[in-house]
DNA sequence: TCCTTTCACTACCGATCTGTATCGATAGTT
DNA sequence: AACTATCGATACAGATCGGTAGTGAAAGGA
């Protein structure tokens, strides 16, 4: 994940460092509980220096999302690949999803976590999450509809809530085979449609 | 909700108004960005008095997590009484939420959010809400083992992670019919079983 | 009516918060 | 080697955090 990609200037590496020790901190603390000031001390870097690639908390609390929404279709694109179109890429998704909700350190779906902590509807971090969980919905009707079933809108929105429900599940699935019960449930979701 | 009951003690009384006008900032604001000196502002009662009935702001956020807990299960009850054994059950239920997750000021199940805001996996309030949806899925078992399917349990898991992605939809159920999309989903599920 | 408990109010504590000012060191470029 | 932009480090500002101490008023039971 964003690895130190040797073409980078050097402001252009610190900056990449700062917001991967902060979003480090922020998913494994939630963001509220972590201080600026840890971040300076773990990552090295200077308060002044962050605060001029981010000039605000908030706005390095945006960056945070902006990278994990990246990162989270990066990965989807590569968990879809090779599966048939379809049926078969929404169970590629749900093994996908199934493992990783019972990663070690695994603490639910960042997007949701930070809407969580934030009342205020327009907040810039809530903005971000709220477009993650709009295109997922997107790409969940498009697959939908290349299973051919009459309604993909409904389906997808309905296989959302059940991902949703999934990624914040904070451990319930860890006693049962997690893929095996997502790809079941979106099968008979699918399956009459 | 927790109406005043005229035959409280002068200190009951004001413990039950402390902990409902706290209770209103944290689901309303998020735990973490309401203050004691707020809920001293809005209720009136002295911090010393709060400090008094709830030792410590994370007492007083249990004690707003269970109070809500009991409330959720009172409307729970209300919601399925009267409704036939097995899916009629889970078709009121899902009318019940899906109607709720629509309210104005609706910010999503206090619980997730208050699991979201405390990365402790031993807080007290964590404890609280994971009883919660051992409970939720406790009910739900035993409601889906009524419609006679072969593996209740599984089916029951797979209903809580759909209920739970309603909760925080964030919206996203404002544009359909709610209820019918919860129950149209619950009934597949359940319907191969 | 008296007496005890509980209350509201004010002021305060040390810690921590986001964000800024300053300054000398260092890295990359010419 | 010299110049320039960016860096790390320290110190600090102003506000807010959770929690405590002390005092006088008010409520409730006898």
């Amino acid at each position: 994940m964003t690895p130190a990609e040797p073409k980078m200037t050097r402001s252009q590496r610190v900056r990449s460092k700062a917001l991967r020790v902060a979003s480090d901190l922020f998913y494994a603390n939630g963001v509220r509980a972590v201080g600026m000031d840890q971040i300076v001390d773990i990552s090295g870097i200077a308060k002044t220096t962050i605060y001029r690639h981010f000039p605000t908390k908030d706005m390095l609390i945006e960056a945070f999302l902006q990278a994990e929404d990246a990162e989270f279709w990066h990965q989807w694109d590569q968990a879809v690949s090779g599966a048939d179109a379809g049926i078969g890429e929404l169970e590629a998704l749900c093994r996908w999803i199934g493992d990783r909700v019972r990663r070690d350190g695994y603490r639910g779906c960042p997007q949701i976590n930070v809407a969580a902590e934030f009342a205020d509807y327009d907040h810039p971090a809530r903005a971000v999450a709220r477009s993650h969980k709009a295109e997922m919905l997107r790409r969940l009707t498009s697959i939908c509809a290349r299973t051919g079933v009459s309604n993909p809108s409904v389906l997808a929105l309905q296989i959302s809530l059940l991902l949703d429900g999934a990624f914040m599940s904070d451990g319930r699935l860890n006693g049962f085979d997690a893929p095996a019960v997502l790809i079941q449930a979106v099968r008979r979701i699918v399956a009459s449609g």
